[in-house]
DNA sequence: AATAAAAGCTAACAATCGTTAGGAGGAAAT
DNA sequence: ATTTCCTCCTAACGATTGTTAGCTTTTATT
């Protein structure tokens, strides 16, 4: 008998969470099995159902846990004193480190999504929008200050928050560049654009 | 009986790809099943077999029908007389409008190559890395030109690219926004940066 | 009108899927 | 020492998967 380890901090549950997180980014959440699963975390597939009720229920907690915290984030950077284009770096800078300290969660929350079923698509194809929604506020802001160049809020949010998901060529290169650099690289760039003044 | 429509310039095979692009986009190519993708196309799971011999094998053509298209205008871009930031901003516009025209199999191919097996896949990852390494040096060749700015050419690319993906969400949420207009934004914002400069 | 080729059908295959039932072993609580 | 709970196991279920075989019907060619 193999029991799943369990430390202090992590429930049999978590663990699970986790080995699903890497999988479903690794195949995607349909190309993962259970038995795939079980594998991974070292037990037989039979066995995960005493800890979860579902391999829904896995997606579920994954998309929920990572869409909570961009909308708690955000809500701080909201309520900040910052200006809006500070505020704006705020969102990127995070969505930066999300992306590259919790890369498998928030990697699949953000692509696999799709795949739950209804009460919570709903409510996820909502926050996600709402989300959205709320930067494109800022940055409309902004412009309106005349802190950010006139341009279409909509597509810059769109721009943002894709340009960050590319993180995942850069996991997988491992290239020399480091994760502080390659934040300030992409604010640099987002912000300030390619061409020079 | 229900045969598949052909006009003279689409064969059997070409209808059964495009519905196949349109569900592949949808729920991904793991989750599109053959009897769904048949339905979808008027007629049993087994008589697709008439046309294709695999669902691989589909996967393979919008993929590597897509790769070709990019391969063959960056190379068009890279020999012609523009200036590097001109060449950066004519790929951007391509993507851009491949997005926007043939978006089903551009997205298709950008999000599900990973369920391509082993001599494809290598393949596919080959010309991936090659394309971005191509538009790197563009980049490289236009800072040391003093055209673009001393940027992270490699961060650079991984934005550009992964920014137009984004026009997903143009896709569905339709709003008023021209396809002409969100292409300018689109590089107005990722060459000019957000900063009022 | 006869024939060949193309494209459809039904039925079925082996494999794999998510999940459940029922029981065994070990740990914690009594 | 006994009971209770938790975790794991094996075995199996019904459904669905991609695909093949074999036959029929439609379309194209002669």
């Amino acid at each position: 008998m193999a029991k799943i380890k369990s430390n202090r901090t992590s429930t049999r549950k978590d663990v699970i969470i986790s080995k699903a997180a890497i999988l479903f980014r690794e195949k995607g959440y349909s190309a993962t099995s259970m038995r795939d699963l079980a594998e991974h975390v070292g037990v037989e597939a039979a066995s995960l159902y005493n800890h979860i009720s579902s391999k829904a229920e896995i997606l579920q907690e994954i998309c929920f846990r990572v869409a909570t915290n961009f909308m708690t984030h955000i809500e701080e950077v909201e309520q900040s004193k910052k200006s809006e284009i500070e505020k704006i770096e705020a969102i990127l800078r995070y969505h930066i480190k999300m992306m590259i300290e919790r890369y498998e969660e928030v990697y699949v929350s953000d692509r696999e999504w799709k795949h739950l079923t209804d009460p919570y698509l709903s409510n996820m194809q909502g926050q996600r929008r709402a989300y959205r929604q709320r930067i494109g506020k800022i940055i409309e802001d902004g412009i309106q200050k005349g802190e950010i160049k006139k341009i279409d809020a909509p597509t810059a949010v769109l721009i943002m928050l894709h340009a960050v998901s590319g993180i995942e060529s850069w996991h997988r290169s491992k290239r020399k560049i480091e994760g502080d650099q390659l934040e300030n690289s992409m604010v640099e760039i987002l912000v300030g654009g390619l061409q020079k003044p």
